[in-house]
RNA sequence: ACAGGCAGCCGGAUAGCUGCGCCUAGGAAAGUAAGAUCCAUAGGUGAGGAAAGUCCGGGCUUCAAGGGAACAAGGCACCAGAUAACGUCUGGCUGGAGCAAUCCAAGUGACAGUGCCACAGAAAACAUACCGCCUGAUAACAUCUGUCAUCAGGUAAGGUUGAAAAGGCGGGGUAAGAGCCCACCGCGGAUGGAGCAAUUCGUUCGGCAAGGUAAACCAUGCCCGAAGCAAGACCAAGUUAGGAGAGCUUUGCAAAAAGUUAUACGGAGGGUUCCCACUCUACUCCAGAGGUAGGUCGCGCCGAGCUGUUUAGCGAUAAACAGCCAAGAUGAAUAGCUAUCGCCUGCUUUUGGCAGGUACAAAACCCGGCUUAUAGGCUGCCUGAUUUU
RNA sequence: GGAUGAGUGGCAGAGAGGCUGAAUGCGCGCGACUCGAAAUCGUGUAUACGGGGAGACCCGUAUCGGGGGUUCAAAUCCCUCCUCAUCCG
């Protein structure tokens, strides 16, 4: 499998405005499919905002984000999908493991959303109910 | 020992596995608009003292290129030196802080001119007379060294206000007072010695000259063209509509029309203005179209370069010699894991063990500074009042 | 990466050395009008520390993004740091 990094803004607005996002305490991953059916390539792309930290944190951030791609897609993600992490504040200090296990959580998640679209919207309005006790 | 001051340095170390950027060499395939690209290949190399803030000064690039001058705006400001340059640095002077080592200072000019100094206070810049003090006159009371009121004058000692009130202190002097006079200090002029100079040490004269503010305008001296690597150069692909002005050619008596930007007398344009000399462009201005998902260079093997030694100098620094070539990305390369050791804190306990921590922060064209952030540690020199042994 | 501009009560926004703790508007609190509300009118409204008072409240000091300097005196002038916003082929 082929894992590419994105480099235009507009595909990094495309995942975000097309795809499905899960958030967890280490990182948020958006994912959605490639532009065209054919293209069985995955991409990745970062990101990593001022909100983090200064220059060298942001820094450390990708870098582990990098790694965890490295590390967790060739077993865990699909082909034909674009997908982007973006760090939040503990991204640069969490242990691993922990960054590991967020991420193999969120893209199974997010695995179920995309192949089921019509189901996923309803799954959405149907999980409130279950956080609200009466 | 403790406390303090100054100068300089370090910014965790080692090993293993997986992985990344760039360079060189080698190999492979494909021919692209231009540029490319790929590899279980090999070797090399890969972030700081502040890389930061962008506060100064340069290099470099564009404005066609070069020289000179001026206005405006801005900057600097004790003296001498260092430097490519600086608002930086070094040495000194003066003033201030400290027992001292040492540290701090935008440190020119307020007799060129203009402005401002609220409130309070009698008076705030041509000083002034509110209270007070003193003298005289008049009236009253008292009764003879008086008291009080009013008027006229003298006064800058004392009081009040304020940030600031016209040299300070002591003595003489006087009706009361006053540099009115004298000594010392301060201040100003002249002059001699030391020093390149800022300045300093004397000598002598003057009775004293009239506040503060220039980080208010300003004056004096010196500096300064503007914009910035998203500067800019080249390559590739694609799109578009003209109008006004200027020059030239042709037709025409002229008005005007058509064509054109080859030649260049004049004219125009090429950095705010002006001048000089030389030169360039055919166009200049307005409007319109496309584009802002292209590529290469600029961009780091040669520099105000780095390291070391010697010499000159108090020093900043300079010169000579020897050696070295050390990131170059562009949604942007250093990460993940493991082991051992170092340092710090806490707990338990004294062979040690356990837990946690190990700063500030990362190149983006490149240098010289300044400023700000910074765990912990090392080296050298110096000082100590009434610290301790 | 580079270049500009701004920061003042809860919000917007004047003030550009002294009478400004701070104009003006919006908001908010209290009161009046009303049966009640709106509108209108009146009045008040920043924070911290210290002191006084039984209490309502009063007095003093400091604060105009933070720190330092010039000045008798700074929101205002100068230096420096922080934060926010805008622009670039």
């Amino acid at each position: 499998m082929e894992i590419c990094t994105l480099k235009k803004r507009k595909d990094f607005i495309r995942a975000a405005e097309k795809g499905q996002k899960v958030c967890t305490h280490s990182v948020l991953v958006q994912a959605a499919p490639n532009k065209s059916a054919e293209d069985l390539s995955t991409y990745t792309g970062f990101t990593t905002t001022k909100k983090l930290g200064k220059a060298n944190v942001r820094n450390r951030a990708r870098r582990r984000l990098r790694a965890i791609v490295r590390d967790v897609f060739p077993q865990f993600a699909l082909e034909g999908y674009t997908y982007v992490l973006i760090g939040r504040f503990i991204t640069a200090e969490c242990p691993y493991a922990m960054l590991r296990k967020d991420t193999i959580y969120a893209l199974k998640k997010l695995h179920k959303l995309l192949n089921a679209p019509d189901k996923g919207s309803e799954n959405e309005v149907a999980v409130p109910p279950a956080d609200c006790q009466h």
